[in-house]
DNA sequence: CCAAAAGTGTTAGTCTTACACCCATGC
DNA sequence: GCATGGGTGTAAGACTAACACTTTTGG
């Protein structure tokens, strides 16, 4: 098949959505965006893609410049082909999850005022389609948490049980028992305790542990 | 960001994983590759996507003009930016998984010399990249088998539990032992009995089951 | 000493695994 | 009657879920 017209040819651009976790909360990385139309609403990092680059080359290369987020591990979610979704511009939108450590995630103060964490149930005001997309990638996100792959990437190095507990109740919608919390996760040994305690919150201290360093895949929940 | 070159276009094409379960034998359907280059290799049924339309629409159409199934349900997998992975063309590539049951399939003798269903086990020569979208695919179908939702979808209409065993020993890689699968998956409530039998294989011939109407989503391994 | 949050153990019930023999059919 | 493949039950061990009191800290 030969084609050739404009017909086919389409833009297309690389969508992230970052998420962190900040003490139990799970947060995700939006920018203010400032043009019209959508001026005043929030939307996710983005990039265009050029034929010489893959997807998710561009998006790190994007997301380095703006956040000095080097090489993060990008997992392709899904793509939107919706004609239209941008006004008079066929553009294929390419939709990726990252995460960033707590550490990485703090030193983002120098922009915070056109950038900002959100807690994903207490979401802004959101521009296009990134509304839908950032739904969408909180359902993967809550697939992959229960997984324990990628726990190392996403929590803290240093963190306590308490801590861990909370996301896993934010994820899975319910409270959970802590007793049973703390037997099932201990056992599945992926930590380790690091002999110190966190005094940040009212309360007995909770200590705290690490994961340890190779943490092989297996089902949380 | 306003951008508008040449090197910022992109043609998109949609590829199809399709597949089958046929007595327990999960199988991929394949076109024979009739230009060069890759001339005589088999491929994955594909198709451009034009800007009027969602890669999946045009997907679908095509496997519609193709092969007459109509309406698919395609699940998005993954995409493929490479630079050059079609020579002198910059093509996206989006893959898309699909289930085909067995009635539908069985009618595609008229179609029989281009395009055939090939156990995942024993694949041909596979032309492009082809090779990799399917390997990824078929981990997805693995996990996706994993849970109930699919089965009706993909599993005929009526079938017998030894054939279904034959399908997940080939999807966990794993033999399994018939009392215990037994009483997992009548246990799940998904299926009903026929009073109805298979005698086309030799020995005792196997109750047929059929799947009930609502099915609810359960992890079944 | 009081409020806040963390830590701990036991038991009952459920699910999983391992395992061996008999049954219905075609040739 | 024998080869082929299908159907059935039971017991031990592993995992899960429910449950209440004690410990450590700060104010």
């Amino acid at each position: 098949m030969k084609i050739n017209t404009k017909e086919y040819q389409h833009y297309v651009e690389s969508i992230a959505c970052l998420y962190t976790i900040d003490q139990g909360c799970i947060k995700v990385l939006l920018l203010k965006n400032e043009e019209d139309p959508y001026k005043g609403y929030w939307v996710l990092p983005s990039t265009y893609v050029s034929i010489h680059e893959t997807c998710k080359e561009a998006l790190n290369q994007k997301l380095e410049e703006q956040f000095h987020f080097k090489n993060l591990e990008l997992d392709e979610i899904s793509s939107c082909s919706t004609p239209d979704r941008v006004i008079d511009m066929p553009v294929i939108a390419i939709h990726y999850l990252g995460f960033v450590s707590d550490l990485e995630a703090l030193q983002q103060e120098e922009f915070s005022f056109v950038a900002q964490w959100f807690d994903i149930h207490e979401l802004p005001k959101i521009g296009y389609d990134h509304q839908m997309i950032l739904e969408n990638t909180i359902e993967h996100l809550k697939e992959k948490l229960l997984n324990s792959e990628i726990l190392k990437k996403i929590f803290p190095s240093d963190f306590t049980l308490p801590e861990i507990q909370r996301a896993y109740e934010s994820i899975l919608g319910k409270k959970l028992d802590r007793r049973n919390f703390r037997k099932k996760f201990i056992s599945l040994g992926l930590i380790e305790d690091t002999n110190d305690y966190d005094t940040s919150r009212a309360g007995r201290p909770a200590k705290l542990y690490r994961f340890k360093d190779d943490i092989s895949n297996k089902k949380i929940f």
